[in-house]
DNA sequence: GCAAATATGATAGTAATACTATTATATTTG
DNA sequence: CAAATATAATAGTATTACTATCATATTTGC
């Protein structure tokens, strides 16, 4: 995985930048160092300004890339969702067995992410607990259909709806595949966070994972 | 059930508020109107300096019952759960059979609130919305963990272990009751969210509710 | 019925935020 | 080497999320 995808560029929609920041050294410091300080101070007292001082340049420098800081976040996101949907093809697309194949997509999306692939920039270790902890700040906002219109979103609902055609794929009578879908993939992250911050409400810890639970619930409930 | 509640207070934390709201008219006025004006402009764009105008109250005084606008959400979002603990617990009590019980308690938690019961100055229609488009800004915060201890998420943290409860009595073999449960309850506004906003990653409409489906999920998954 | 306590209102002030605008200085490219 | 482009520096703005202070109502206890 890690030679492979050293020359592959994940691709996140262009109208999410205004410069496209793999375009240049500073573009990728940006999203390098934006990544790791989101995960040390949050997503909500982090600044541009802040970053501008951590990688010595400038506020009016990195507006020039994100035309703000949550841009910057959408941005972060389809960024991971991208990477994570470009894993789940590459993983499942030998797999003849389709229940084998759904159990694999499962795992990956409902997975920790445990040890950074290193292809790149990113710290995908520390944008996987970002994701955790703030992805639904990016479509909870009163301008999400506007965005949505944008295309702001498409690589994640791309990316559910492969779940759920695996899921009509193995059983198409049942009635609920992309509600299924869209619940196993977000209910992943939320019980990653659970398991962070209310343990008395999730089952999941160090020894029973996400993955294993949402594998369970999604056959039991499709056969 | 309305005229039984409106002789019953919904007892929220009282370290989530400066000075309890119910107790005067003003603090009524705060809670009543603060959940109109978040429904009317989103959480982000609410301030106390606007509610204030909108009440005819200066925003000084708000902040006399509420430490942060942040809390304020803390407690809106403290009292719709204990409004929906009152009403499973109510519903579920005099049901015997234990499958019946739990369709039940999940119909609760999943449903959208169709009209105001009125028995108060709170509008759970417009509750029920912001519930929906921001209650998970109130725990995805830096924090959390502190706040927790504070106790500020019990109450949803109990009605979630109340359905996990219900589950363990159907199937106490089951491996997973309190991931289950708070997997319906959170992915149950996670549906009306995709509902109104990504039709195309969610099954459910003004056919088929949240409701049903995790009623369906839930009973194939646990037996 | 009045003083004291309490609740509310009005005003001002503050540091930070999330930007925009402008101008200057590097760096790259044709 | 000039022109184009990228980056940096600085300043400025409206708004936010508060805190602090003081004044004025309103309620309550005696």
């Amino acid at each position: 995985m890690i030679n492979l995808l050293s020359n592959l560029k994940i691709a996140v929609p262009e109208n999410i930048f205004i410069k496209d920041p793999e375009s240049s050294d500073l573009g990728k410091r940006i999203v390098e160092h934006g990544i790791l300080l989101i995960d040390e101070i949050g997503f909500d007292s982090f600044t541009f300004k802040k970053l501008g001082a951590r990688i010595e340049s400038n506020e009016s420098s990195i507006y020039r890339y994100f035309e703000s800081k949550h841009k910057f976040l959408v941005y972060l996101t389809s960024w991971y969702w991208a990477w994570i949907e470009y894993q789940l093809v590459f993983s499942t697309q030998n797999i003849t067995d389709e229940e084998e194949k759904l159990k694999k997509a499962i795992e990956i999306v409902a997975r920790i992410v445990k040890q950074d692939s290193a292809f790149s920039h990113i710290n995908e270790v520390a944008l996987n607990r970002i994701i955790i902890n703030v992805s639904s700040k990016s479509y909870l906002t009163t301008d999400v259909d506007a965005e949505n219109k944008e295309g702001h979103f498409k690589i994640y609902k791309r990316l559910v709806s492969r779940i759920s055609q695996m899921i009509q794929t193995i059983n198409p009578k049942y009635k609920y595949p992309s509600s299924l879908a869209s619940t196993i993939t977000q209910g992943a992250l939320h019980q990653h966070f659970l398991k962070n911050h209310f343990k008395s409400i999730t089952d999941c810890n160090d020894a029973v994972s996400p993955s294993e639970f949402f594998v369970q619930l999604t056959l039991s409930t499709i056969k």
